[in-house]
Parts: structure tokens; C-alpha cells; sequence
DNA sequence: GTTTGGCACTCCATGGGTATGACTGCTAAA
DNA sequence: TTTAGCAGTCATACCCATGGAGTGCCAAAC
């Protein structure tokens, strides 16, 4: 039913318009609305039959019978992908954030303390923040078991115990020796190294050195990414008081939800590390994830804008944004974006720990 | 007009009784309910006699003039210092602290943070944890200027910078080289430790050994005491969400109020650290502050419970509860006291850095 | 075939009016 | 000093009528 062939022209401006009306008053908008304050050139009765296909598309959904419609899920994305046109930071947001971060801190816990509160209040929504996981757990012993020809189990041991146990399937047929081979160069390479010294380099080298194949170097690297973020990670947030302001929150039910997930790292990080899983996350690319695509069913009225940020060969964190479905997307990604890039300058210079 | 004197036994008993049932329920109390739930062996109409005194008094306020009476923030006061029964903790709350802290982190950071969720599921409030300062700044310099004869200013310089300045009155004349001496002194001993490395007999020793008076020690230990301090405090929160069952907090203004203090760390650490400002602290000895008592205008219809912990002579930190002033307070401060203790006895356990 | 004006219909939000009930304070008698 | 009784007050809940916003549909116009 939803299919990019069913959007004219004219359907796709009168749903930009109905996403756009709806994310500024927060009032399901009808057919005379959209004809008087935009104009056009068509009757609200055309506006109508035109919003009525698009609920029957699955673009719009009406609260009731006699109220004006409301993007759903596939109406904001369809917004966000095709529709929306893009923001560039503002003058003032961006001179705001490099006021911020010339006087950041050098300590990273509280550059992202900082970064969280610099970002809510920029956003006006809840701001969080993901800390590149610092491991400095001890190397002990990396182990390529064969299972089977064609799977094995990779496990990582450090000083805080098994890190890391992955089931691997290979495309080709493997020897136990093989096996043996590479986990004995591994060991000999890195025994005593602390795991966050240990690059994807490193690792590449020792594997190329030990004759693996490029499918065992992936499945190695791997590994020791799962260990190394086995470490709790470190994760703020900030400026849920800025959700009250937001009609959508005034149930108390789903304000409570919001808080139990801003309290729970566990659910918190999950809720971003998403942005983690996926191949090398583009750089400051801003990802938006819209109400049922978030998971939980808690937050099937809110949405997520996520953005990686990297330093150095140190690591990987994320910055999001939560807020209702009714947020600016265009703005908010530009600040996400931003701010993420600075961040990840800002913590090039100073160094830290 | 609010007097021991006044308060007779009978009248006593209603006051403890309203606040009691007014705890329970969340409603204002009448005088027919007080008669019916509880046996106080003279009509309703009596009762409704002592109200009105307790009214006049000041212990009771009337929301308005139809309704039940409400505690005044001194009904709570006199309830809390002179009719409540005391409690200690209950067996099920004791094991499930000492489960707590048997399975707790051995980061000084992660046992506040998990202090402060256990501490808001038992209370079913807001709980706060501020963790003792731990300064790892190096010593660099410190000076007494000489002022006027009975005036100096000590200057303490740490490697962040200053950390104290204090002007100081002597109540004898002073002279410039008993100040320089004074000075050179510490500064041969302690150039380059650490400030939490340097205790207070240390200070002692040096200040004795320079032939200083008993007034001249006392002004460099508070000028250490400061510089100590200087660092930014380590504070944590858990539970907000527990407020939103309360019925106070079901106003959005409220509840605003309370999520920006507890999203401030600077106002956070107010609220708690008049429990430190104090003389000495009392072991594990809970102190409780109500509404108006507490500064803010926001927390007005708050209360919080405060009770200082402390492990080996590392410092002092402080445990909180915060909730609505009808909030059962003898509970509270057991729990508050009982996981001050538990915290102060595993921090000495486990040695953490 | 598309667009438009007109019209009937639906449903929510609002406001006023009223009943209800939980209190109190007061008074007069015990 | 206590008590019963009673009149008075005020917040709350509820009902119902009204108004308004918006839709869907149809027949006519383009």
C-alpha cells in the first residue's frame, strides 16, 4: 500500500505540509487550514479528497472521525526521507556550540555531561550522550575454537573475565590447526597489552602475519570490538525537564515511561548503541528513528536522532536527541550533527586520557 | 503563638493523628473521620474544637473553608521532633541492604550511583548520594600575606590553580615573619603531594614545629579544608520517577521545579551539603528539613531527609531523600541512616581509591 | 476526469447550571 | 467542658446544550 509510486506531486507537497503544520502547533490540521495559510491554488474539497488517499495510504491517520489528520510513523518518514528539505546549522547554534566546547573541560566524563546539557538546550528535548568506551582491562588470551568445518567459537578472556564469545560461521571449510595457528600468534602478540592500546591495525597485522584468511581477520576484529564495549559504557542525559513543555507529555503514563528509560542505562544504551552496530557509521551522518522503529512500545510517540561521533583511533560514541514524533527533524539533525563534529574535535585537541 | 505550652495531650494526639492519616491518604482530615478511625473517646465535634486551636496555633492550615485540615509546615516539625514514634529498619529492608552492598561495585562512582537506586526503591523517592571529594591535585604553593596586624590573607595554590583564599582576623597582633616563616615551613614539607594525601596532622606538625599559635593552625587547616573542596563535588540522583505517584507532583509546574534541580548538579549539592556545613556530623544521625525550611521557593512543599556517612578519614559525603513533606518520615530516616551505615562500612571494606 | 461548492453529519470541547457531599462554625442544651 | 444539631460554605462531579471544526459525499461545473 505504501509505495513511492502513489506520491504525485501534489499528494507529497500536501503531506510535506501536514507534517510541517503539524510539528509547529502540535493541532491535527485539516483541509481548510492547509488552503488558507498555504497557498495552493486548489479548493480544501480537493485538499480533502487528496488527505483522505493519503490516509488510505497509510501517511495520515485522523485522532477522530470529525478532527483534522496526523502524520503517522510512515508519513514522518517519508517526510524525513523525501520531503523535508535540509537544514544547515544557524549562526547563533553554531557559534553557541564553539563558545561551549572552547571551554570544555579536558575530563571526558564531564565533556559529556556538557555536551548533553549544550545539546538540550539547543534542542529543547532530551539530550544524551554516549562516552567512547575506555577499556583498560588487561589482555589475557583470545581463543579460535573449531566447532565444526564451517563455524567455530571465537572467545576473548581479560583481566575482567570472558569479554567476548562469538559464534562464527565461515563460507569456507576450515582446519582446527589454522585455528590454532592464529590463536597462538595472537597470544604470543598481545599477552599483558591493555585493550584499548590494541588496534584493528594490530590486529590486522598479526592475523596477515599468521597466513589468516581476511574472513578470520573480521571475525577476530570482531571479537575484541565486542570485548573492548563489554565495559560498562558511560552514558548522560540531559533536559528531560524540556519534554514537560510538549503537549504529548502531559499524560503522566508516558512521562513516566520517558524517566524509567532515562534512569535505566541499560534501556538508555540500547537505545542508542544502534548507531554503534551498524557497519562503520558514516561520519556525523544523523540517523532518525521514528516511533514504532524505535522498539519499545514506551516510546512509540517519541523519536530518536542519533549521530556518531569519532576521535582519533580511540573509539566511537553517539550523540542523540529524543523527543516526540513532532519534532524539527531538519534542525535537529543539523545539531546533532554539529555538535558531534565538534565534540569529536574538541576531544582531538585536548587529548584526553 | 506556637508554644510547647499549647500543646496539651489530647491536643497532641489529634495533631499526631492528622498527620499521620494525612500521610496515609493524601486528603485533609476531618474531624468525623478522626472520631470514626480512631478512638479518641470524645465526639466530633470536640475534635473539631482542638482543630481550631491547632489551627490558630499554626499547626494546621485549611486548604479552604470547606474542606479537612492539612499539616502546616510547623505540624510536621512538631510531629517529626516531638510525636512520632520512632522506627528502625525492618528485617526486610536491612537484608535487602545488605544484599545491596554485599554484591557492590568497587568504584567509587558506580556504589554512589547504586546507592542512590537502592535508596529510591526503598524510600519509593528521590534519592541523592554526594560522594566525598577525593582531590587528586598536586600541592604547589601556599602564603600568608600580612594585611594589617591583625589582619592576613592564606592563599593556597594547588596544580589547578587557586584553590583557597581566605582573609582571616586574628585576635592578636601578628608579625610579617612569623607569616613568612609559617609559610616556608609548609612549603619545604609539602611541596609537590597530593591534597588529599595531606592531612590534618600533618598540618599540625609543620605548623607546631614553625612555632605557630594555635590560631595560625586553625587558619591553615580551614584554608586546606577549602582548597579541598574546591573540586567539583560527585553527585547523583535516582528516582524522580517515584514522584510522579505522588498526587502533589501531578502539577507540571511542580514537577518541573523538581527536574531542573535534580538535572542541577549546582543546586543538588545546596540542598544536601548544609548537612556538612555543620560542626562535626553526627554518625549515621538523620536530620530532616521541611518546606519552607529548605530555601527554594520551588521545594516548598517538599521535605528531604539528610544523613551524613563517613569512611575511614577519606572525607564525608551525604545521603539524601527527597520527596513531598507528607512523606512518612520516621521510615525514611531509618532507611536513610541504615544505608549510610552500610555505605560507610563497605567504602571501608573494599578501600576504594 | 478532475475540481469545486454545498450540505448533512459526526464528534469533541466548552460552559453553565445543578446536585452532591464533605466539611466547618456556631449555638444551645447536657 | 462536652455534645448534638443545624445552617452555611465550598469544591467536585455531572449533565446537557451549544458551538465549531472538520469530514465525506454528491451533483454540478470546468
Amino acid at each position: 500500500m505504501i509505495d513511492k509510486t502513489d506520491l504525485d506531486k501534489r499528494k507529497a507537497f500536501i503531506l510535506a505540509t501536514v507534517v510541517y503544520e503539524y510539528i509547529n502547533t502540535a493541532e491535527p490540521v485539516g483541509s481548510v487550514t492547509l488552503a488558507q495559510k498555504y497557498n495552493l491554488g486548489v479548493s480544501s474539497a480537493t485538499i480533502r479528497n487528496e488527505m483522505a488517499e493519503l490516509e488510505a495510504g497509510g501517511y495520515l491517520v485522523q485522532p477522530h472521525t470529525s478532527a483534522g489528520r496526523v502524520p503517522s510513523d510512515a508519513g514522518y518518514r517519508t517526510y524525513v526521507d523525501r520531503l523535508m528539505p535540509a537544514e544547515s546549522l544557524t549562526k547563533d547554534d553554531s557559534r553557541r556550540i564553539r563558545d561551549q566546547f572552547r571551554e570544555a573541560s579536558r575530563e571526558l566524563t564531564d565533556v559529556i555531561e556538557q555536551t548533553t546539557r549544550l545539546l538540550s538546550g539547543l534542542s529543547g528535548n532530551l539530550a544524551i550522550a554516549l562516552a567512547p568506551s575506555r577499556d583498560t582491562h588487561a589482555f589475557k588470551h583470545v581463543q579460535l575454537l573449531w566447532l565444526s568445518s564451517r563455524t567455530s567459537l571465537v572467545v576473548v578472556v581479560t583481566s575482567a573475565g570472558v569479554a567476548a564469545q562469538r559464534v562464527v560461521e565461515w563460507s569456507n571449510d576450515v582446519l582446527a590447526d589454522d585455528l590454532t595457528r592464529l590463536s597462538n600468534a595472537l597470544n604470543s602478540h598481545l599477552g599483558g597489552r591493555i585493550m584499548e592500546d590494541i588496534a584493528s591495525a594490530d590486529l590486522d597485522r598479526i592475523c596477515e602475519s599468521a597466513g589468516a584468511s581476511a574472513e578470520m581477520r573480521d571475525a577476530v576484529r570482531q571479537a575484541f570490538a565486542q570485548a573492548r564495549q563489554t565495559d560498562e559504557p558511560e552514558i548522560a542525559a540531559a533536559g528531560a525537564q524540556n519534554l514537560l513543555d510538549q503537549p504529548e507529555f502531559h499524560d503522566l503514563r508516558k512521562l513516566r515511561a520517558i524517566l524509567r528509560i532515562v534512569e535505566e542505562q541499560r534501556t538508555l544504551y540500547d537505545l542508542v548503541a544502534d548507531e554503534l552496530a551498524g557497519d562503520l557509521p558514516r561520519k556525523s551522518q544523523a540517523h532518525v528513528r521514528i516511533g514504532h522503529e524505535l522498539g519499545p512500545d514506551e516510546l512509540s510517540e517519541c523519536s530518536v536522532v542519533t549521530v556518531p561521533y569519532s576521535f582519533g583511533d580511540r573509539g566511537v560514541g553517539v550523540l542523540a536527541i529524543l523527543g516526540p514524533r513532532r519534532m524539527p527533524y531538519a534542525r535537529l539533525m543539523a545539531l546533532a550533527s554539529g555538535t558531534a563534529r565538534s565534540l569529536g574535535e574538541h576531544l582531538n585537541d585536548v587529548e584526553i586520557r
